[in-house]
DNA sequence: TGTACATCAGTGAACGCGCGTTCACTGATGTAC
DNA sequence: TGTACATCAGTGAACGCGCGTTCACTGATGTAC
């Protein structure tokens, strides 16, 4: 049966954030159209109402999860006191929640090695994504002149996507709880 | 027809080999066991005389793929004249070579989230090679006791893969490029 | 404002395809005498 | 050392399954009069 406009609108926003979650949590290869839908309380058959291809589905899905990856890291919403917002991101980013947390961690640590192997698209919203983390980042460092705080941002953002991965891979929980420690530690005196 | 044992321990070996690198390609879900047998010359079908699933072969291509890795940051592979073999492995590391070199790069940074995905016995694997590298690393902050060249070590062998990762993402050169410059620049002068 | 019709979001079955795995078979290798 | 037989590495066809994609259908929504 046919849903208003405004239903279907809403339909394919749930997809979209469905898939951000899903391809997050078992990564993009090992999720199929049918888990999304079936996640998202739909059946399969109406997904191309809705996109053209799974690559299309990819590509907004990265480039859902990669904005609100981005909303996490202003200032706004790291109120913690006493610290710097620099130190709010980096306990709240390098942290065992979010090692723990794959479906609502961050997209690039969650997929980096298959994002790096998807179209152009959805690499150009990850790209887009990379950079608003990287400013938001860069933001943090005060009284440092621009250009230098986007070079520090830069190997900052970079560290802390290896260090959820590798924490990630790693089977000794005390190696990987150090990786977490150690890379905060390094980055916050940066 | 049957073989020698001598030639079924190479066609073994091979097939290891040629999996670690295939799957560094084409990452480890995208390559199918055909797609391995091919490129090691041989059927698909008797891919079970020496392996008992794909994961046991994904397990042992992690394991000789990073026991590689850990060899190319041996001093004695880094001969470059003028350089500390800190900055040599660091230039090879984060080189464009290694970004665009998928199937002989780094397995952690061309496997990273789908490795995270992994069973047990691989990322047990990776967790040795991991530690291996870290060690090789560690080595080379010479007058540095070895507690702290190891917090060291962590931070920018997660740095490096991160970097790499990224590099991949991007769709912009510039961004790639110095994503790679800025990471190089910060661990040379950790 | 009411009516008749076109649209199209969502359903559920079906498609071809490639995957991991199994199996009967072949024939050279290895072994027991 | 030679012979007879068991082993088993590699082949190629086949399996069941899940995938991305397509399609006929349904019936509420939106539109034209």
């Amino acid at each position: 049966m046919k849903r208003s406009k405004l239903e279907a609108a809403e339909t394919r926003r749930r997809i979209v954030k469905t898939a951000a979650a899903e391809f997050r949590r078992n990564g993009i290869n090992n999720t199929g159209l049918n888990d999304v839908m079936a996640a998202a309380g739909l059946t399969h058959g109406g997904f191309y109402r809705h996109f053209a291809s799974k690559n299309e589905l990819i590509a907004e899905a990265c480039a859902a999860a990669m904005d609100s990856a981005a909303e996490n890291t202003l200032p706004s919403r790291c109120p913690a006191v006493g610290k710097t917002g620099l130190e709010a991101i980096l306990t709240r980013y390098l942290s065992k929640d979010h090692r723990d947390d794959l479906s609502g961690g961050c997209m690039l640590a969650g997929l980096g090695s298959e994002l790096a192997r998807s179209d152009e698209r959805t690499r150009a919203a990850a790209t887009a994504g990379i950079l608003k983390l990287v400013d938001g980042f860069a933001r943090q460092y005060r009284r440092t002149n621009h250009k230098t705080a986007t070079q520090r941002a830069l190997v900052a953002v970079s560290a802390m996507i290896g260090a959820i991965t590798i924490s990630r891979i790693v089977t000794d929980p005390k190696l990987s709880a150090a990786v977490l420690r150690e890379t905060k530690k390094h980055l916050a005196n940066m």
